[in-house]
DNA sequence: AAGATTTTGTGAATGTGAACTCAAGCACAA
DNA sequence: TTGTGCTTGAGTTCACATTCACAAAATCTT
């Protein structure tokens, strides 16, 4: 089973399994069966093992997965074993509160860079990061930043994305409740909190 | 085919067509074939007939749908047609900039009380919010608010959780990136911005 | 050293969702 | 009133994802 098609439903699972195997390795455990996994993370361990099996192969039969190893494993995948340089455009409420966000440096993201376009807000420093005018977008091409969060206000959304593409970064986390288009080359992960909010008083139990 | 399960994907996707048809709304449209709004948003035009299928007949043949009646009839299915108060817990950066996101009033969401832990914050008002004690958390029941917003750090979030299933709240919105486990009525979204960031790089074009 | 035990890896079976297709229904025009 | 064109609603097919179940492999026990 070592030359397949990767599921995209796998490469959605392995960051949830990774964070199943971080904590575990925090907790000094050294080896993991896929049935201790999969209680810990409420799910099929049948599944687990059909995931990693797309990877080759990873465990030791009677003895289950060694943890370090499936974490280097995991991230090697998901090409999070390097870091990668990331800026940020919207200096907002949100934009804030990701530049405070612990996750993004777990995850192997270094936020490089803060643009806006508010003549109050360039210049100053926030966590390290100066402040910069939208304008100078183009200079992600020459610091190697390469990946882009937009956390502008809606209407602002698809120029700041064409802007991205311009100064030619490959990926964009788009935080905005629109949709937004590019190049077929450049992959866009939208993050739309409404989308799940909605969903929640359907799932509730009625009252 | 009206009385049938509704799968969970039909679900998932009912607020991306509520989108697009406030949009559509706004701009004085009336009707709209599933053709149309499936160019709209990308997505096939079977689907969105299927999706609608499973609630009864909401278009009409020759015509397609209205678009006002339509609105209406996902709002009912999704129960966001009337008012749901929420109760946010933890004003950090991430608290502070969900309390100024207008998207939770669109969705039928009012914040209509935040709490915190640190003694420096309580009493102050945000966004015409007072800032409570945690420790007041049980209060909620008398105000019926039946939603917590759960932004405190991830060593809280457990704790958090449970004292507001203490406090009889229906549904539970955790952006704290670790499980938490609930009662089975209670229901909880958790929406974990690192387990979306992860996956791109993945997705990114090799460089 | 040999049998018992554990756990992986994977083919096969089952379950679920997406897409295709077309009959039925509606509007409008002649 | 009847014919034409358009669009919905849903049966069917196809594709994919999940789960089952077991042989193979490694360790442990006696």
């Amino acid at each position: 089973m070592r030359y397949r098609r990767i599921p995209d439903e796998t490469v959605r699972r392995l960051p949830i399994y990774l964070r199943g195997l971080l904590f575990l390795s925090k907790q000094g455990r050294q080896n993991v069966s896929s049935r201790n996994l999969a209680d810990f993370l409420s799910v099929n361990p049948a599944q687990i093992r059909k995931d990693f099996s797309y990877f080759g192969d990873f465990g030791t039969r009677g003895v289950g997965y060694n943890v370090e190893t499936l974490i280097r494993e995991i991230k090697k995948i998901l090409r999070i074993n390097i870091v990668h340089k990331a800026a940020l455009v919207g200096v907002g409420n949100l934009g804030s509160a990701l530049l405070a966000y612990p996750g993004f440096a777990v995850y192997g993201f270094d936020i490089a860079a803060a643009f806006d376009n508010n003549p109050k807000k360039i210049g100053r420093k926030v966590r390290g990061i100066t402040i910069e005018s939208v304008s100078n977008l183009d200079v992600l091409k020459k610091r190697k930043i390469n990946v882009g969060i937009i956390t502008v206000p809606q209407d602002a959304a698809q120029e700041t994305a064409d802007a991205l593409v311009r100064a030619d970064v490959k990926g964009i986390l788009n935080f905005s409740p629109c949709y937004i288009t590019v190049p077929k080359k450049t992959k866009v992960i939208t993050i739309d909190i409404a989308m799940d909010l909605t969903r929640l008083p359907y799932y509730m139990t009625r009252s």
